[in-house]
RNA sequence: GCGCCCGUAGCUCAGCUGGAUAGAGCGCUGCCCUCCGAAGGCAGAGGCCAGAGGUUCGAAUCCUCUCGGGCGCGCCA
């Protein structure tokens, strides 16, 4: 009885990569053989056996054989090992290595002994991860869009954490800038119309339109409502789609004036707090949570702006250019130069970017992924500079891109844009088709793949849907075990587990195969940034459960056989379990 | 014009960083419940991996070009 576990398994195959690597060695003691590209991996199909190498092949060419000829001298001469019951040569090249039966169901008894933590990475130390995601501006209510953001980082933070990295989450908060200031007076504008009860002043084609402004308007202090505000269109141009933008700009400094600085501070602060409380709601009835929500505005505030532009100006990268500040980043690997202060002595977004990427480094965080949408793609050089120009390597600042989403409905692609306010909530997304079925959805496709989101799919509960599919298995095991003690039995898990060479169907070992891949898969799909190949993964998973479940009974009379069968799907059960998690979905006993 | 991403079955997409006969789901054609949940399974049809060159034992995957589609290229955020 093979009485290995999978580090036992992991073991075997580190032993036999070093002992191919040592018969070539030795084989080829006069030669360098360094030579890029050998792998040794699983099979992917079974007939090929449990590992294989394309190590003769590889080679082949700097010791003039062909690739055959060499896998015969290599497989001559290695030794044998326990736990191997053939080594074979097939197709072009590859030696193919098969294991005893029995040893894929090693893995079965591990899953049951760490239970959550299975798939779970060895902690590291380093590097420290920060995730910066969604940082959506605090100007409205988050739209299906950020949707794809929020539960793509979510996963790729849980991903990273899972495969051993320390992470933490954070949302940067857009609070300062001119939007914050177009945000108060629309809220303002609104509240003109409301005690009036007229529709005028009409909303400026720049400010904000949506109904949550509306809200927002009612909900205002009404000591706004004793302040005299005729002179609030003062030499404001007409509101046309050249002139609106100095349209509004206008609105703001009479407002300002009006209101006095601290006056129209405090309309903006209460706009943002109102909105920034909305998506914190949003976001935590979603699953997703944040470390840190870090103000945009703090950085100007206690000079850290200031501080960092003083760091890049010492570097000699800061160049006076009619009238305004530029950032030489062309210096540093951008295509062009880029302006630090405007010649109204305001600072960009970019300088308040570079401060904040430094303070990210400066708490400790030595790997930085912003996961931004894909029409940001163009600034990911200039920040990279900014933090070249502070000391540290910008190949530090990894930026995974999301792609845009499309919403489907009957099959006809339905009308977004932020612009008139139509756009589809997440909330709405979220009541309609619930969290599940939405955090799925949303990661199941690559981030760098345009996302055709469909509705109709994802509110059905049938075996279209990928959500339901994978639940289902989940909660068929559930099911079964509630059957197995109907009908009089208890698991026993020693028995299971020393009874796992009883196994012997297709299903049983391809099913095993795979939960044994399952703490490779979490590494892999967290380097590449990629929680939809989890997302097929147990969709994978899944498939093979069902499979097995229409094969083969799991309660029967032979003992040895039932409790190794349960073993095994309470393995699955884990599995599936685990990865959900990781994907913010739930794993339900009962549907 | 320059830059980034994408082009794989009728549709929506995977394809494990270069491996063996390119895979799923939907849709289409047939089967499987006196039996642990049929929200399931099995089988079949369906492909010039956009196109052309190149790299090598080997390319959907890497390089170059062409053609299509998306997105960027502000003293906006």
């Amino acid at each position: 009885m093979l009485r290995a576990n999978s580090h036992a398994l992991t073991a075997l195959k580190d032993h036999l990569e070093k002992l191919f690597t040592a018969t070539v060695t030795e084989l080829l003691a006069d030669r360098e053989i360094t030579i890029p590209g050998v792998v040794f991996e699983r099979t992917r199909d079974p007939s090929h056996g449990d590992w294989t190498t394309n190590i003769a092949m590889r080679l082949a060419k700097t010791v003039s054989m062909t690739p055959r000829d060499l896998a015969q001298v290599i497989v001559a001469n290695v030794p044998t090992v326990d736990g191997v019951t053939g080594v074979e040569i097939a197709g072009p090249g590859f030696i193919n290595i098969r294991l005893a039966a029995g040893s894929s169901y090693a893995v079965i008894g591990e899953i049951l002994a760490a239970g959550e933590r299975y798939g779970r990475a060895p902690r590291r130390e380093s590097p420290n991860v920060l995730v910066e995601f969604v940082s959506a501006n605090p100007t409205g209510p988050l739209h299906v869009g950020h949707g794809r953001h929020a539960a793509y980082g979510a996963s790729l933070a849980a991903l990273l954490s899972a495969a051993g990295y320390p992470v933490s989450t954070e949302y940067y908060v857009n609070d300062a800038g001119r939007q914050m200031e177009i945000l108060a007076v629309s809220v303002l504008l609104r509240r003109l119309q409301q005690i009036s009860s007229a529709a005028d002043p009409a909303m400026p084609l720049a400010a904000y339109q949506g109904d949550y402004i509306i809200a927002l308007a009612e909900a205002l202090d009404s000591s706004y409502d004793t302040v005299d505000m005729t002179a609030l269109f003062n030499s404001a141009p007409a509101d046309t789609d050249e002139t609106k933008d100095v349209h509004i700009d206008a609105l703001i400094a009479n407002a300002q004036s009006i209101l006095g600085v601290l006056g129209f501070s405090s309309l903006r602060r209460y706009a943002l707090e109102a909105i920034l409380a909305d998506i914190r709601i949003d976001l935590r009835e979603f699953g997703v949570r944040f470390d840190e929500w870090f103000s945009e505005e703090s950085l100007a505030d206690d000079g850290s702006i200031d501080a960092a532009l003083a760091k890049v100006g010492a570097r000699g990268l800061l160049e006076e250019r009619g009238g305004a500040t530029w950032f030489k980043t062309t210096e540093l690997g951008d295509e062009k130069d880029r302006v630090v202060v405007r010649d109204n002595g305001k600072k960009t977004y970019f300088a308040s970017d570079i401060a904040y990427h430094y303070n990210k480094r400066q708490r400790g965080f030595d790997l930085l992924i912003d996961v931004w949408g894909s029409d940001h793609h163009g600034y990911i050089p200039r920040v990279r500079a900014g933090m070249e120009a502070m000391g540290y390597d910008g190949k530090s600042l990894d930026v995974p891109l999301v792609q845009f989403v499309s919403l489907f409905r009957n099959g006809e692609k339905q009308a977004m844009g932020t612009r008139s306010g139509q756009f589809v909530s997440l909330r709405e997304l979220r009541t309609e088709i619930g969290n599940d079925a939405a955090r799925f959805f949303y990661v199941m496709r690559s981030n760098d793949q345009h996302l055709d989101f469909d509705l109709d799919l994802a509110v059905s509960k049938t075996n279209d849907n990928p959500v339901y599919y994978i639940q289902y298995a989940h909660a068929r095991v559930a099911s079964v075990i509630g059957e197995l003690h109907d009908s009089g039995y208890e698991f026993d898990q020693t028995m299971g587990l020393a009874s796992l060479s009883e196994l012997k169907q297709p299903q049983e070992k391809n099913l095993a195969m795979a939960l044994a891949r399952y703490p490779e898969l979490i590494v892999r799909a967290a380097e590449a940034r990629a929680p939809h190949t989890l997302a097929n993964y147990l969709r994978d998973v899944a498939n093979l459960f069902h499979s097995l479940y229409n094969a083969h009974r799991f309660i029967v009379d032979d003992a040895a056989l039932r409790n190794a069968r349960v073993a095994l799907i309470l393995a699955t059960q884990q599995v599936i379990r685990n990865g959900l998690t990781i994907l913010g979905v739930s794993a339900p006993e009962k549907m």
